[in-house]
DNA sequence: GGATAATTTGACCGGTTGGTAAACATTACA
DNA sequence: TGTAATGTTTACCAACCGGTCAAATTATCC
């Protein structure tokens, strides 16, 4: 007999983490393409390269696919945030982690559309994540507070900068379409990231410098 | 007998302009939340008060109420940048800019929102806009690109200075949860946008200014 | 007021989709 | 090697959804 996955021991045998490992390689393209309505199990099964009702012994919904999805984007994505560090030299800081940001737009488009389809619907499934996200922000505004309160940057505010950086970097994940097709298919190569890390950086470094 | 409006004579009775803006609002709505395939023309009847099947007598199907909308929004949604003036002060020309694209990511959310769902699944549907806009950029990147030469501003790549610019701002509207969720309740007045405004302005004016 | 055109609705249809049941196949392990 | 657990597939269902149709209702205009 057949016993669901979540029902039994927590056992996982190889055939498991390798199913489940494809059926989420294969979910993250479709759902991070079409949103979770316009994705179908069928079309997953079928870029997973198998079928439906076995799609379905590994993840009992779409909604499991797409909660263990979101879960795992969560984890990572705040990483680089995490790294930003109150000791370091802020120029330094605020450049790496634009770095890190653009490195994941880049490496990680899927994972980015993903989530702003999420937050677009208005993050639906998610409200608990968004609670841990602002824990985190309010830490690291307090961070960049000091940063400003010792002369080290700018006058600013910490929130808006952090948004800000957001921004600018998944853009390029998120609105890839778009930036493509401004930048024409001559200037659309990989180096449209290596541009864009010069222009933001630049932009930081130089606005946020303390006035003279 | 009843023939479709697109069939008949160019007339448009009182009723049709009246019921086609009610519908168009109530699209707006449903679409911009739950992306073309999550929205249906039952939710969208519903919310506009009316019955299925009278919604599809002013719309044959729902790729015409979608494509109505994507009309709409990007004729007026590019204006800002048109307005983009030559011989204007640069500085004066990227504040006002950035507030006008502030302005409408406060005042028309639902409409960045569409915009937002097109562009990440891929804009299968305005394609050929996409050329449109390509020019409109161009052409004020040569703009930009006069700037810098006559040392008005820094040097900068022109194309990421808007690109930073539709980003950070779009992101007002279209991350508004997790912006608010971040701001907390007593910070997500509508002074964020304020606050906002602020920020970027300082950002772009010491950021863009020639270097010492 | 009556004829005609425009508008509205309830009933319905066919295709899609999320999910199930149960038979069948394979693997793990004693 | 046998057998119990695990994995896979075919066939299927009920709900949903985009769209149609014909009949009923309302607005327009002489």
């Amino acid at each position: 007999m057949a016993i669901p996955r979540a029902a039994k021991t927590q056992r996982r045998t190889r055939i498991q983490e390798e199913k489940e490992e494809i059926i989420l390689e294969a979910a993250l393209d479709v759902f991070s393409m079409h949103g979770f309505k316009g994705a179908t199990i069928d079309h997953i099964a079928e870029v997973a390269g198998m079928s439906k009702p076995n799609v379905l012994y590994y993840f009992r919904t779409k909604e499991a696919m797409h909660r263990a999805l979101i879960d795992r984007v969560l984890d990572t994505w705040l990483d680089p945030l995490r790294e930003f560090d109150a000791e370091g030299n802020p120029e330094i800081e605020i450049k790496s982690y634009i770095r890190r940001k653009l490195e994941m737009a880049r490496d990680f488009p899927r994972e980015s559309r993903l989530f702003a389809n999420e937050i677009l619907r208005g993050a639906p499934s998610i409200m608990e994540e968004l609670d841990d996200l602002r824990k985190l922000v309010d830490e690291k505004a307090e961070v960049i507070r000091a940063w400003v309160k010792t002369g080290k940057i700018g006058r600013c505010d910490p929130y808006h900068l952090i948004f800000s950086i957001w921004a600018t970097t998944q853009h390029y994940a998120d609105f890839d379409v778009q930036v493509r097709a401004v930048l024409g298919p001559t200037r659309s190569g990989d180096g449209r990231f290596e541009d864009a890390a010069r222009f933001l950086e630049q932009l930081y470094v130089n606005g946020l410098q303390v006035k003279a």
